[in-house]
DNA sequence: GATGAATTGTTACGTTATTTCCTAACGAGA
DNA sequence: TCTCGTTAGGAAATAACGTAACAATTCATC
């Protein structure tokens, strides 16, 4: 498994598929479903739903790629450098699909404490805006 | 729109279709799936998707049901009390399905004040933390 | 070259969600 | 009464999401 913030932009520990799934998703700058992934690298020889599923999971391992639950969606990371154990925070906006990243160290913590007094051992967590950007806010008032 | 919070566990104000899909919800007594409710209901006439996802809509509209984005399944609200705006903190064990309702002050205000100072209009916010509960951490260490 | 691990490819399947088009029922108001 | 808008419901098709199972390939290493 390569180090996602060692050689940016490269990655160049990353597999064939992986780097063009990721080159995929990096090139959307939005939220990217798997089958409209699989439809972009088609002409590129990638032909089943497996193969992008099995490169975004390694990509999100990585910590390169987020996965937005919210819409089933891909979005690369935009943070310039690693989540050191933090909960992502998505910002979606619904009427263009730009994604703000954010981390905030006392959601976590609280987060974290109320897990513990309930004795729930977290696996993972997830937090999700959905938004409308200044940008649409302006356009659309 | 019914108010979900005031003739518990009627509910007469839904319709034929949102009470069923309520009573399943309910009766399943962890997040249950979309297909899994049709199946259940097809004996009582329920023949296609359209009608699980708009009865289940409105019933996550009346705030009666949520939504886990994380599993794409439904769970019955198990508050209490309406939810006054507050977002919704749900943690879904992996083992067992067994969903926690929380709900915190300090990290709602976070979110909306980092939301705010990004020019944010906050439509929707999911907090999910995917856990091993207490139980299921006894029973297999 | 032989061995084994990792990666890739293919088929097939199951699940989740939306779209489209249509009908029924009901109240408001001309 | 007769349109008109609104809400709910129904059916069919299709898109989108996701995984299981197994075969083929590549590649490092002995
Ligand atoms: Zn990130
Ligand atoms: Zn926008
Ligand atoms: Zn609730
Ligand atoms: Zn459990």
């Amino acid at each position: 498994m390569p180090d996602p913030h060692s050689t940016d932009p490269a990655f160049s520990g990353l597999t064939k598929n992986q780097s063009l799934v990721l080159e995929t998703i990096a090139k959307a700058r939005r939220p990217i479903g798997a089958y409209e992934i699989l439809r972009e690298l088609a002409p590129r020889g990638i032909r089943s739903p497996v193969q992008i599923y099995r490169a975004v999971n390694s990509l999100i391992q990585c910590g390169i790629v987020h996965k937005v639950e919210s819409i089933n969606a891909f979005v690369r990371c935009t943070d310039a450098h690693p989540h050191h154990g933090q909960t992502t925070i998505l910002a979606i906006c619904d009427d263009c699909g730009t994604v703000v990243e954010h981390h905030d160290e006392t959601v976590d913590r609280r987060l974290v404490a109320w897990a513990k007094q309930e004795a729930l051992e977290v696996n993972a967590v997830t937090i999700e805006l959905k938004v409308r950007c200044a940008n649409c806010s302006a356009l659309a008032p």
